[in-house]
DNA sequence: CCTACAATTCGACAAATGGCGAATTATGAG
DNA sequence: CTCATAATTCGCCATTTGTCGAATTGTAGG
C-alpha cells in the first residue's frame, strides 16, 4: 500500500506528468533537456526526477558528465508502473499543453546532440 | 490536463483509496458506513468525498436523511475514471490494509441495514 | 412544531509539497 | 592540476493538503 501511495503521488503533480510524457516519446532524455523542457530550477527537475525514479516511474542511466532518464516500461518492469503510464497516456496523449512539450522537446534535441547542454 | 490532475490527486491519497477500494466490492454506501469504516472525523471524511465527486470518480444518490456513494464505473463514464479505477483496484486488490477493510466493511453491513447509522 | 440525526460547510492549524538559490559532488576538457 | 559544467543535495519559504471541532443545513419522527 505505502509503495502504490508513493506511485500515485508521483503522477499526482503536473510537471512531473509532463516529464513523463514527454519521455514516451523519445525512450531517454537527458536532465538537462528536461530542464530545458520544464523551465523550471534545476534543483526543482532534480527533486521531481528523484520522486520518479524513488516511485519506480523512471530509471536513470550514467553515461559521463550526464544522466539519462527512461520510462520503466520494459518487461519486467512493475505491473503498477507499466499500468499507470499507459493511464497517463491514454488520458492525456492529445492534451494541448502535452502536444506542445513534444513539439518543443523536438526543437530542443533537433539541435546538435545535447544542445540545451554542451555549447 | 487540469482535470487529469484534478483525478490524478483525488487517487494520490491513502484514505480516499480505501474508499474507493470498499466501494469496489459493494456498489454503493451510505456515508456513515464509510466513516465507521475509516474512522475519521465525519467533516473529513465528507471532504474526501467532496474531492471524490469533485474528480468524477464517485457518484452520490440522496435517499432521505441518507446519501449513498457509488463508484462512476458504468457506461458512459469518463474513460479516464473507469480506467484509473481500474489501475487502483489492479495494482493494491491484494493489500492486507484493503483486505482487512474489506472484512470490517463485511461486519459493518452485516448489522440491520444502516447498523451505524440508525439505532 | 420541535427534536434527533445524517451530512456538509466553515475556520483553524499542523504537516506535506513544490519551488528557488546556494553549496556540493563528480566528470570531462584544457 | 585546475576549471567549467551536469546534476544533486540542502536550507528555506509559500502554498496546498489533511485533519479536527463547531456551526449549519436538511430530513424524518414524535
Amino acid at each position: 500500500m505505502f509503495q502504490f501511495m508513493t506511485l500515485a503521488k508521483a503522477m499526482a503533480d503536473e510537471n512531473r506528468v509532463r516529464i513523463l510524457m514527454a519521455l514516451s516519446t523519445v525512450d531517454e532524455l537527458c536532465v538537462c533537456h528536461i530542464n530545458e523542457l520544464l523551465g523550471l530550477a534545476p534543483s526543482t527537475v532534480s527533486k521531481h526526477l528523484f520522486l520518479l525514479r524513488n516511485s519506480r516511474l523512471l530509471t536513470a542511466r550514467k553515461d559521463g558528465r550526464w544522466i539519462y532518464y527512461r520510462l520503466n516500461n520494459d518487461a519486467g518492469a512493475p505491473p503498477e508502473v507499466v499500468a499507470g503510464l499507459d493511464w497517463i497516456a491514454k488520458a492525456i496523449a492529445d492534451d494541448p499543453l502535452i502536444k506542445a512539450d513534444r513539439q518543443r522537446l523536438a526543437q530542443i534535441l533537433s539541435g546538435s546532440p545535447q544542445a540545451a547542454c554542451s555549447p
